[in-house]
DNA sequence: TATAAAGTTTATTAATATTAAACTACTATT
DNA sequence: AATAGTAGTTTAATATTAATAAACTTTATA
């Protein structure tokens, strides 16, 4: 189904990307950490080498993250960065308002993507820094929020496959999820009660682009007690969250050119 | 020797980074341009997709850059781009003093590298912009500035293979190329006669690091006729390479943490 | 709505990536 | 300085896997 070779070669990468890898990693460091043997790593390594991915030291012959690479951010910059700084703001001031942590996530295809988050403040508070939530569009406010108002086309594709189970609270039965995107579209907001980490709450709410297609999501997360022991509270991250979302919003009806990113 | 998968899946990144990727890339375009088979690249692409490098967007099916392809820059720049910017002004100067086109070279392993250039100002210039010099360590100003003053062993490996002749001045024997390093060794710059490209004659200075080890290079190029026609004009060209080379190199006298980048 | 074009999936087979083993180069230790 | 040990490289065999064609599905177009 995937190209092994390719799927190793990708794994290597991010393996550079997640470890220090900025005084190189050798070949056996690599093949411990990712299980490989020491012959096809090389091949392997030889031939990202050559394309320009990475480089190996010709003296103390370990690899590092080669120049190439560099480049592909001033490609993918142009646009969604633009996005973001406009966005920060807005996401501060929920921060500022809730003291809570603040998720403004986005989606590639089928994957759910975390474009910048600000921690909580609070002595107490929910640290989930940059979670993978790559697989997690049906278990997380940020998610749903997209999630619900997205053509019936694009909800298949991204809910096929089993969804997974991250707490008891889960949804993984794709009518009661149904049910679920349903209840949201209609209230223009979604929630996570426990559904994705035991014991956090979150309140997301879409942004949309000017064809008023989700583009992506805000979301506060705070300790579940705090929601069920103050009534209150809820409705300040609520209206904080929302606000923010709106105005986010707003990103689209100046800047964004048609046909620039998600078609979805 | 080298693994067909990797090497397909990495130019298909490069084929991304050198088109205009922003509106997205389509199966068949990928194809067309690569030389794939739609099936074969379907699985391909769906691999890179499984590990978020491109994502394919759900409606109109076309392929585009992942976010993650943008965090390698975050790691990477770090070292280089301090580098690059230190050195500016003093490009710069080159290019305000000569007019002509200024080059900023380093390497990665074996591979000639340009950290960044400046175009020439005068109506007849060397328009060579980046130029893809991979490979062409023997036959530029650039790389035998650096060449000359490495380790024989790094020589070695970096010249092993048959040398690549772009002009008829191009240094393919690999012991008259042997004597040039060594009067470039000497003499503490280097030239380039119409060695990569007819017409155009260059002036290379290396950059040394704190272990007088050779980190980068600038070179300076201009038309042939101009040199030959007027003996102070290379005169000029070389003392102003060799006092910006010169300031570049005192980088490292205050910033460079040892062991950070290059060992070789 | 029909036709064409692009994308996806599948099962087969031809090609290639993986492997172990031999080899080389480098480090550390006595 | 010699040796043992470690890491990296190369090779050639073969077992796995990627490439293929063909069938199929979806999307676009006229």
């Amino acid at each position: 189904m995937s190209v092994k070779s390719i799927s190793k070669t990708l794994d290597t990468l991010d393996y550079f990307l997640n470890s220090n890898s900025i005084k190189g990693i050798s070949l056996k460091e690599i093949c411990d950490h990712l299980g490989f043997k020491k012959s096809a790593a090389h091949h392997m390594l030889s031939t990202i080498c050559d394309k320009g991915y990475l480089y190996q030291d010709l003296k103390s012959k370990k690899y590092f993250l080669g120049s190439k690479l560099k480049k592909f951010s001033e490609v993918i910059d142009l646009n969604a960065n633009s996005f973001i700084n406009f966005a920060e703001p807005f996401i501060k001031k929920i921060n500022d308002v809730t003291g809570e942590a603040v998720h403004l996530a986005s989606f590639e295809g089928t994957r759910l993507i975390t474009l910048s988050m600000l921690e909580s403040t609070h002595p107490v508070r929910v640290d989930h820094g940059f979670l993978n939530k790559d697989n997690a569009f049906h278990a997380t406010a940020s998610g749903k929020a997209m999630l619900a108002f997205m053509s019936e086309a694009s909800q298949k594709k991204i809910l096929k496959g089993k969804l997974e189970k991250f707490t008891n609270h889960t949804i993984i039965n794709l009518s009661q999820l149904s049910n679920e995107l349903k209840r949201i579209k209609k209230n223009g907001f979604a929630t996570d009660d426990e559904e994705f980490q035991p014991g956090v709450y979150c309140v997301g709410y879409p942004i949309f682009d000017d064809e008023q297609k989700p583009f992506a999501s805000v979301s506060c997360s705070s300790p579940k007690f705090k929601i069920t022991s103050d009534k209150k509270y809820l409705e300040k991250i609520k209206n904080s969250v929302k606000f923010s979302a709106l105005e986010i919003g707003k990103y689209f009806k100046k800047t964004r050119k048609k046909g620039d990113k998600h078609a979805a």
